[in-house]
DNA sequence: CTGTTAGCGCATTCAG
DNA sequence: CTGAATGCGCTAACAG
């Protein structure tokens, strides 16, 4: 039988209260009286049951979300994911709220940051573009108290207490290994299309991608990255010009979004490509697997990252710690044959 | 504010003992009574609050895990995810007992399972073979109200109410599909060593491997499956001796375990195959994937795959739906390049 | 500075 | 068949 509060406090020869005082490093009590409870704390191995201490204290965790907003699918089933946990909140004691704001634009995020009341949010989740200001605004939130968690992309400079994604430089070298391994030897050069380099997941991976390819496979040229803000019209446009420029791209990776636009600008080049290879299962790109467009789709579990954010988040509001390992994101190798 | 039952006994003018009667569907209440109460619940939307309930009850539960012993190292690192999960029992209310049974002996697995007492264990997970009696002693702990799980390889035609693990097809399905573009048009043969065809993972990986080699790479022959018991040394003496015996062998594909001897017969063949592909990351593989001896490796999250089958029994334990998503145990696609 | 007491939401005797 | 009362482990007024 595990042992109570009951137990310290008669062990200590305190009363209750006193015990959860101490246990809560709530202040008015005596040096002498914080010993005598932490000595039979320690001799006695309690560790207290929080679900109890959350019964108690009808605790409930004030969670707030931010996510870019547009036509990204990936960022769609995000906010699903988000939502999905929302409705799970009676049961999760959570009060999740999700804050929508325009795409690439770091000034709504920071806006949104800055408005958050410490006093009635007691964790925040944010997909960031890593600039200066945005690092501010979660660097002054986190002092005052609020733990903030990234999503997807990770503000590396920053003070959030952890980063909830996928090891983007691995990503980008886990593109390379595959695409050189596909192309088997045949030389040529490699497309690699971006969203925007001011995403450090983005910026990731180009550079794991461009150290693989130039230290493996010194017969792939590299082309880019272009730069389309993950918009899938441009994607296709710079797709198209490029395979219609000349030097011989037998290799396309797009480490961003808009991947509708990549299929359409393939659909004229049926076959002419050893490997093309994109991030994030989405509708479209599972139908370019599926449809042998697409030769292997890198991803990330949005949902696991959404249960990843909350666990962390309320473990940090009640000082507990996790498991590190069930809070690694993977990162995901999809071909055709063992999508899900 | 969510519904407690309090209100419901208010709404259906009854008291708490009954609520928590129907609640908990004891008998000894009217059936009118009944109605109106689920009619209360129904009209106010009340969920149950699991912690207060397994609070109040004292709540423990006692789960038996059976894992073949032996020099396997992946089992071992299963057996040790759930010894950490044991160590965890206090704070999860669980209470795991590992039975450890010598490895491919269905007896001893039988012996177990009947050992168990259904009045005091709320459930079982286990490691099978996919022989009759294991399905038989599995369906009659089912029978007797204890929910059974299995582990890693599955029970098919049992009654077991969850498997955890990977879809074993589809395993065997990326392999071939990896492979095939590793040689990228290089005709030869693949070898196929598995354990043995008597656990269903096996057969079900060198089926889907078969099946996609054959559809989408004829350049490609199989030889095999060789079948070692997951010995280590067996798997060096067939890989070598298939290896010397002559058809050209341009690709391996060790679906079982045994990695060790893989890579010792590989040793005196550098460079000499397009592509070896191997399962579970482990000290070994995760070496030979480093020294560019195995070129991918697929994985089971072993950690994942323990919680899951906790979370899978708790739930069943108390009739709560789980989130499907989460129990899902993907298949890891290990290149140098992504390994964690 | 410390102790007493009354719940949190639910389960479970024990009477009626 | 039904209800009142007690307690699970912990927190939080409110006294002292």
């Amino acid at each position: 039988m595990r042992p109570t509060v009951h137990d310290i406090a008669a062990e200590a020869g305190v009363s209750l209260a006193t015990v959860d005082r101490v246990l809560n490093g709530r202040p008015g009590v005596r040096r002498q009286t914080v010993d005598k409870v932490e000595a039979a704390v320690s001799r006695l191995g309690y560790v207290r049951d929080v679900t109890a201490a959350n019964l108690a204290r009808k605790r409930v965790y004030p969670l707030v979300f931010i996510v870019p907003g547009g036509p990204n699918s990936f960022l769609q089933n995000l906010t699903a994911e988000i939502t999905a946990a929302a409705q799970r909140s009676s049961i999760e004691r959570t009060s999740i709220r999700i804050e929508t704001v325009p795409p690439f634009d770091p000034g709504a995020i920071v806006s949104v940051l800055d408005a958050i009341d410490p006093k009635t949010v007691s964790g925040v989740g944010l997909v960031a573009t890593d600039t200066a200001d945005v690092t501010g605004a979660v660097d002054r939130l986190v002092e005052q108290g609020v733990p903030v968690v990234t999503l997807v992309s990770d503000l590396p400079g920053s003070q959030r207490i952890h980063y909830c994604g996928i090891d983007n430089i691995a990503a980008g070298r886990t593109a390379a290994s595959l695409i050189g391994r596909f192309c088997a030897g045949r030389p040529g050069n490699v497309l690699v299309v971006a969203g925007s380099m001011k995403l450090s997941d983005h910026a990731e991976r180009a550079s794991g991608f461009a150290a693989v390819l130039e230290a493996e496979f010194p017969e792939l040229g590299l082309i880019g990255p272009v730069e389309t803000n993950d918009d899938a019209g441009t994607v296709r446009r710079s797709v198209e010009a490029a395979l219609a420029a000349g030097p011989e791209i037998v290799a396309i990776y797009n480490l961003g979004a808009g991947n509708r636009g990549l299929i359409e600008a393939l659909a004229a080049h049926k076959g002419k490509l050893s490997a093309v290879v994109a991030h994030e299962v989405t509708q479209h790109s599972r139908q370019a697997l599926a449809d042998g467009v697409f030769d292997a789709v890198l991803n990330q579990d949005c949902g696991h990252e959404v249960r990843s954010a909350i666990r962390v988040l309320k473990a940090r509001a009640d000082g507990l710690d996790l498991l590190t390992a069930q809070e690694r994101i993977r990162i995901d190798v999809f071909l055709r044959d063992n999508l899900p």
